[in-house]
Parts: C-alpha cells; structure tokens; sequence
DNA sequence: TCACACGTTGACGTTAACGTTAACGTAATT
DNA sequence: AATTACGTTAACGTTAACGTCAACGTGTGA
C-alpha cells in the first residue's frame, strides 16, 4: 500500500460539521477557544476538531444545561483528565471533586422538589378540569 | 382585649431581614421586584414582605441554582397557582408544565451523568494516590 | 474568470442580572 | 444638635456569553 494516511487516523471535523451537529453557531466554538475550552489543530488557518474536542464540546453543553458557567465547565473537565502526577495535587483535585459532587448533589435535591411541585400542579390543573364541566 | 392588633397577623419582613435570612443584596430584592417577581407591600416608602413573598423568593432562588433565568423561575411560580379558570387556559397550562417538567427530566439526566463522571474520576484519583506510595 | 460558499480575524453591539454610586429622607442614640 | 443606621429612587457600570458586522483569503464548479 502506497497510501500515507495511517489505516486509524481520528476522526476529525470542520468548525461547520461540530457546529451544526450540536446546533450551536461557528461563532460560539470560536468564543469557546478563546477562551481555551477547545483548542483544535490546524491546516493552514482553518479549524480541524479531533474526537478529544468533540467530547469536550459535548461535555461543555452538558454543562450548559445543567446553568453551569463556562469557567465552571471548564473546571469540571480539568477533573476528569489527570494532570498533576503530584500526590499534593491529586488530594487537591479530590477536595475540589467532592466540593462539585456535594453541589451537585444539591441542586439535585432542588430539581427533584421542583419536578414534585409540577406534578402537584399538573394534578391539580387536571382535578380543576373535572370541575368545570 | 382592646389591642387592635390581630391575632394572627400574617409574619412580615424588612428588606434586610429578608436579605440577610437568603443571603442576598437589598438591591437584588429591589431588582426583583421591578422584574414584577416581589410585590411587597408598603408602609410608607418602606417594603413590607409577605410570606407569600418570602416563599416566591425561596422559589427564585431555588430556579436560580438550578440554572433558570429570572424569566423562568417566574413562569414555573405561575404554574403553582391556578391563573386561569377558563378551561382552554388550563390546558394551556398544562401542556407548559409539561414542557418544563420533560426539560427538568432531562436535566435530570444530565446531572447524573455528570455525578456519575465525578464519582469516576474520584476513584481513579484515589486509586492513582495508592500507586505514588 | 467569476461568482459563491466556506473559512479567517478583529471589533463593536446586546442581554441578563445584578453592583455601585449619588443624593436624599427618617428614626433612634449620644 | 449631630451621628449612626437604616430606608428610598435614579442612573450609570460591569460581566458573561455570545450576535453581528466588516474586510479579507481560498478552493471549486459553471
């Protein structure tokens, strides 16, 4: 085989594909490296996403969801990947993961008392219907 | 008796018992109520809460950690309590509590998602302190 | 060759959710 | 009477997360 392309390579995308696949805008992943939440290769000057940023990307918009901030998205993914071999650091990251767990547990508590509310609501929404007629 | 006062007047706050109790700015009570989310009566100039007011502040603040905007948080509250007696008003209604109840389940989702991530990672920091020593 | 679709980098505009400051009134202490 | 502590309105400032130009380069099919 004379190919130079290597049988496994990652796949990659073009700013264009990431964006409309997570129906986000060229504009918002540009926003989003500059402020080092992905970092993509280049050819020439334009944009190449690896699979790595990919899933960044996804996690960022999972954030998103959940009323996270960027930076605090941001923060959660630097847990995720190992970066100091220090043992000082890694107890750092634990306390830092077990902070976000225990936030995160909380606004669990939130949603689930809220999903409650609204089934309340809906059930009396419902009960007012019988009602009427 | 000849107190004129009833025995079971409803409690009521200053801005800054409310402020301090919910720890807030007297600003954001103020900014609240120009959003149309607090009406607070008045003696006076002063605002005098309610504690309907006092319980649609709680609800705020429970959207707020939950990522909602003010906008949404004043939706769902409309949703508590019965607006309309019109019967097409109430399916409308209901239809938008569901709305809101299917996006809080996938939020939901997305919050375990991320608990379970952090749970994971958790483990392999502790597992990678065992391995330094 | 020329339009056209796609990419790029600035740089200014916008909205939400308050912060901050100014300028003032009022009620209780000192 | 003066200070202190609280309240008020009005208005401008700030930050995050993009939107929206403008001005330009690049490849490709008619």
């Amino acid at each position: 085989m004379a190919s130079s392309k290597p049988e496994h390579a990652e796949k990659s995308y073009l700013i264009r594909e990431l964006a409309e696949e997570f129906n986000v805008t060229t504009r918002t992943l540009r926003f989003y490296e500059e402020k080092g939440l992905l970092k993509p290769s280049r050819i020439g000057a334009t944009r190449v996403y690896s699979a790595a940023d990919r899933t960044r990307l996804k996690l960022i918009l999972r954030g998103k969801r959940l009323g996270l901030s960027l930076d605090e998205s941001a923060e959660i993914i630097l847990m995720y990947d190992p970066v100091g071999t220090n043992s000082k650091q890694i107890l750092t990251l634990i306390d830092a993961i077990q902070d976000k767990r225990l936030h995160l547990e909380k606004q669990k508590q939130d949603l689930e008392q809220t999903l409650e509310d609204l089934e309340l609501a809906e059930a009396k929404c419902v009960e007012s219907l019988k009602h009427i007629h």
